[in-house]
DNA sequence: TGCACATATGAATATTTGTTCATATGTGCA
DNA sequence: TGCACATATGAACAAATATTCATATGTGCA
């Protein structure tokens, strides 16, 4: 068998534990997976963007509703809707003038369920 | 009753349904909470981090079979082991010279697979 | 048709943040 | 004790990103 001494440009230290690594090799999810994992929650990490989501729990709301109800610019509301439509967390429908955006997901609630718990712990 | 007309600095806009916004508003969680949500899913906002966190769900490691296996730097991963670690979601063991880490929090995969559904669907 | 209003968008700016590089700390071992 | 190695840390730099400002688009209504 060919020695396996893999060549590597970053890691600058010495391989301590080559099962272990091995091992958890080949249990990791693709990579494209994990950075598509990681874009995600990305979206999550912006308390603007969480309110909105929030708000948007409760009722569905026009972005002149929700730029009033968080205090903030009708445009910096829009494009953050932006970001989470490209996300497939909202979705709009247009009433005339007024475009109401709703949640286009059932499992946000979950997800941010989950990470409450983990803050109000201790 | 005084007419509630707040004056706003930042909504360019006129408010359309004031009983939902109202509504919403005391609904909404505290400001504080909502903003610690954020701060918890910055963390979980990038792909290395996501990847050092699903490597810990396999098994505990040290920061140099970390490196190793995500092929990055030491320094690099260690800084970011330092921002997991202050936000509660690794904890550390030192034997010798060697710090292994490993997850501090069991609802990380929770978590992370309701992520996935989220990115999987469609 | 033309005005008022709701929303979207692009450029510019300021801030945040991930990685690198150099180096410090700390432990085991010869 | 001194060297080798694992890890931590601070400064610097580059890249990403949130908000603002100006303006464009599009709809309803007088």
């Amino acid at each position: 068998m060919i020695e396996q001494k893999q060549d590597i440009e970053k890691c600058d230290c010495n391989v301590i534990h080559q099962d272990i690594v091995n091992q958890v090799k080949t249990r990791m999810p693709p990579e494209e997976q994990l950075y598509d994992l990681a874009e995600l929650f990305k979206v999550f990490g912006d308390s603007t963007r969480i309110k909105i989501l929030w708000a948007l729990f409760e009722a569905e709301m026009c972005v002149c509703d929700i730029a009033f109800l968080l205090s903030m610019t009708q445009s910096a509301i829009s494009h953050q809707l932006r970001v989470l439509k490209q996300a497939r967390l909202v979705k709009n429908r247009k009433a005339g003038k007024v475009v109401f955006y709703s949640l286009d997901d059932e499992h946000v609630k979950q997800i941010f369920d989950q990470g409450l718990i983990h803050i109000n712990e201790r």
